[in-house]
DNA sequence: AGCACGCCGACT
DNA sequence: GTCGGCGTGCTC
């Protein structure tokens, strides 16, 4: 049985899904075939095993694997109706449960035991165990995460190349045919259980000797690998296995490819960027976890590449951490200017072939740079040396695509389980990374100057009170006067208003009625560019009505709360000349049009920018001078206790977009409140004090980062559902000294996306056994179908 | 979550 | 007569 054979298996299975007029395929005959096979060719030991399949299930599923198969091994099993890929996660003793059916048996991982890339380590499993404990989710769902879907696992085996000269025909077939040798029977003169050691150990053999010869090139990859390297198509890689060209062969030591980085142009760093790199690194030898604060445009960015080099150099894998899949372009950018080197994307937004090529180049260690999302985290890396979390701050890296998480404290978490040192980088740290900082548990480096000595532009406020904005005039002649003269220098100005659309509010004039949403009980928000009332909060959109729904009055509606659309129609005649450009989700569908646009800008193209907190991001305009904040006031009365800190952070990064080079920046914001105390802190770019006053504040309202808080939400399409069991939860409710259950209380925004949900807030003491609280609370009963359980821990957002 | 099975309405 | 809706139940 050859390794290539593998992928074999597992279509000749799938094939055996019922043709048209047939009964479906007989699963008992199937695994009695593998079982047979298994035990006649290879006659080969088995043991009750758990295996973890990627489902929201909470049960463990046992299935026998042969004995040499290590824990961790990433195995294909037949799963109700379906194959998956799951990981062998553990011994199960001698007599586990008494199943009612004979126990199934893992089809594939016993070829790969020898040749297989794809083992994961325990460290990363014990990672995998807190995580799932921290969530309070079932491990599949982690293991989900680890093992993406829609990768090709039976792609992952590893090749080497036989050199055609140099290798003796007699000895390539030995090593093509050394899988022969056990399954043909008798030739073997090992007891049971021993074929696949001798598989195992005449691939090692086989593995050094290649390894030990100079003349062998002693490249290892997948087919996928080999044939980009060799610059064939795949069928052609392909069929270089079948002529055993190409056999399987272990996965050799790491470092892969200790290959030295090429450089396009040095990364010089100047003295203070210098002394913030030596900090960091002996930081990192102190702290499980580093913050690297710099004033934006202070070249954080070079410091972390000249960091991430000192882990390339020992062949070590880097990972870059964005809260937005727009910031990998600049990045990358960053990353070509001074590097010759692969670099591996991954987000959420790639091709099937991108994946499949990237998984490959991370878990065989061929990539050294890996940019990615949140949900790169959870990879299966070769040989991952360090985790770099930028922008650290962003709330974004608390969003729910599949579970509730936060990035930055799954990375931390995995620094800590796989000793891997992480290192946090913002203008802005939030206060949670702050607090750690205050308590001895980070290590913190600053940049106090921005790069090249550019100046943080001079922030002034508009007292907006003496001529409040009036339809259709929300910029004030201040500003307009700067935005002018900003326009005669041929520089480029900003307008941010953190709100999409044109308005935030459809209202009929006569009767009052205003839009909302059916599912959301949220209003709808006004769009123009698709011309439509949007939801923000589910998607859901109308056309804008003719008449109003209510009376069918057609006078006319008041379009209330300015919208980014609306600033930019304000903006048309006010510079009808000046060449303009939106920038919200809404205007850009991709990174495709992101960095278009960018590039736009970069060229001078475009004198105006109208957006939203898109802009405020982490992005680089050397023409921009001018910042026009358009109206905040609406976030001052925010009850989210965390909204100060949000605007602080995004009113911060938003003037750190200016004056990023020799041209000295202005930053204008537009006010009804000048001596908000937050504006004065703001003012000055004083972050301590802020952070000072702020902590306090939290400390005060016994708030996080002073306390941890949980949320559990109960959602139901009925109103009264949700209800009653909240109640009954509330009845049911455990109690522990050092956690304080709070609610149930109606969760503001109510129902939403057509559910009703009713929140608990806990706040518990820093080391309470959360975990256990909620075990015990909310999973001894099944509820009904219908009913929604969910658990926000750390909870960013109390929508 | 998927996916199959199962039991009732509008169609070539 | 079937295609197809989604309610229910299972996955070693």
């Amino acid at each position: 049985m050859h390794p290539s054979i593998e992928p074999t298996i597992e279509s000749t299975i799938k094939n055996r899904h019922p043709p048209p007029n047939q009964t479906l395929f007989d699963q008992k005959r199937l695994d009695q075939n593998i079982q047979n096979q298994m035990m006649l060719d290879l006659d080969i030991d088995l043991h009750p095993v758990h295996v973890v399949v990627p489902t929201p299930l909470w049960q463990e599923f046992t299935y026998l694997a042969p004995k040499n198969l290590p824990i961790g091994a990433v195995v294909l099993v037949s799963f109700g109706s379906r194959l998956m890929w799951g990981v062998l996660w553990k011994e199960v003793g001698p007599c586990p449960h008494t199943p009612k059916k004979p126990l199934k048996t893992i089809i594939s991982g016993l070829e790969l035991s020898a040749f297989q890339s794809l083992i994961l380590s325990p460290s990363l499993m014990q990672w995998m165990t807190s995580m799932a404990r921290y969530l309070v989710c079932p491990l599949g769902l982690i293991v989900k995460m680890t093992l993406p879907p829609a990768i090709k696992y039976a792609e992952m085996v590893l090749y080497t190349k036989i050199p055609t000269a140099e290798m003796p025909t007699e000895k390539a077939s030995a090593v093509a045919g050394c899988n022969h040798v056990a399954s043909d029977d008798g030739v073997d003169d090992g007891g049971p259980g021993t074929d696949c050691e001798t598989i195992q150990h005449s691939a090692l053999l086989l593995a050094q000797s290649f390894t030990e010869s100079p003349m062998v090139n002693s490249y290892t990859g997948t087919v996928r690998q080999w044939a980009s390297k060799l610059d064939l198509s795949l069928a052609n890689a392909r069929s270089l296995v079948q002529k055993k060209e190409l056999i399987g062969c272990q996965s050799p030591a790491l470092p892969l490819n200790p290959t030295p980085i090429g450089s396009s142009e040095p990364l010089t760093l100047n003295a203070e960027q210098t002394d913030a790199l030596d900090q960091t690194l002996s930081g990192l030898s102190q702290w499980p976890c580093v913050l690297l604060e710099g004033v934006t445009g202070s070249g954080k960015t070079e410091v972390l590449l000249a960091l991430s080099q000192s882990f390339w150099d020992t062949g070590k894998q880097v990972l870059v951490l964005l809260p937005e899949i727009m910031l990998s372009y600049p990045w990358c950018k960053r990353v070509k200017k001074y590097f010759d080197m692969p670099v591996t994307f991954w987000h959420s937004a790639m091709s099937p072939r991108m994946r499949q090529e990237g998984f490959e180049n991370i878990v065989t260690g061929q990539t050294r740079l890996i940019i990615g999302a949140r949900s790169a985290l959870a990879l299966p890396y070769a040989d991952l040396g360090l985790i770099i979390v930028d922008e650290e701050h962003e709330m974004s890296y608390k969003q729910s695509d599949t579970l509730l998480y936060h990035g930055r404290d799954m990375a931390v978490l995995r620094g800590a389980s796989q000793k891997i040192p992480v290192v946090l980088a913002s203008a802005t740290p939030s206060m949670e990374t702050r607090m750690n900082v205050l308590q001895n548990r980070y290590g913190h480096v600053r940049l106090h100057n921005r790069y090249g000595g550019a100046q943080l532009p001079s922030f002034s406020c508009i007292d907006m009170r003496p001529h409040p904005p009036k339809e259709n005039a929300w910029i004030s002649p201040l500003l307009r006067k700067s935005i002018q003269e900003t326009l005669n220098k041929g520089e480029q100005t900003l307008l941010f208003l953190n709100r999409r659309g044109y308005a935030c509010l459809w209202m009929c004039y006569q009767c009052g009625y205003r839009a909302a949403c059916h599912q959301c009980s949220a209003w709808m928000t006004v769009h123009e560019k698709p011309a439509q009332l949007l939801c923000h909060y589910c998607g859901y959109a109308v056309p804008i009505p003719d008449a109003c729904p209510g009376c069918h009055d057609q006078s006319g509606v008041l379009l209330m709360g300015p919208g980014i659309e609306r600033i930019a129609k304000e903006v048309a005649t006010v510079f009808p000349k000046a060449r303009t450009c939106l920038l919200s989700s809404d205007h850009v569908g991709s990174t495709q049009d992101m960095t278009d646009i960018l590039d736009r800008i970069a060229r001078k193209e475009i004198d105006i920018l109208i957006g939203t907190q898109l802009i405020a991001k982490g992005y680089h305009f050397p023409y921009l001078t001018c910042i026009g904040i358009v109206d905040t006031d609406f976030a001052l009365n925010d009850m989210d206790f965390r909204a100060s800190e949000r605007l602080f952070q995004l009113l911060y990064q938003v003037a750190g977009r200016a004056g990023r080079e020799h041209r000295p920046g202005q930053v204008f914001l537009q006010t009804m409140q000048p001596d908000y105390p937050l504006f004065k802190y703001l003012r000055h770019y004083n972050w301590d004090d802020f952070v000072q006053q702020e902590l306090e504040k939290r400390r005060l309202l016994d708030c996080p980062p002073m306390t941890r808080m949980t949320a559990v939400i109960v959602s139901h399409a009925k109103q009264w559902e949700v209800e009653k069991i909240a109640t009954a939860l509330q009845k049911s409710c455990p109690h522990h000294p050092d956690i304080h259950v709070f609610g149930p209380a109606p969760a503001p925004l109510n129902p939403l996306r057509g559910r009703y949900r009713w929140r608990f807030l806990l706040k518990t003491k820093p080391r309470a056994p959360v975990y256990a609280f909620l075990k015990q609370w909310l999973h001894t009963t099944d509820w009904p179908r219908g009913v929604g359980i969910d658990i926000d821990r750390d909870p960013y957002s109390l929508l």
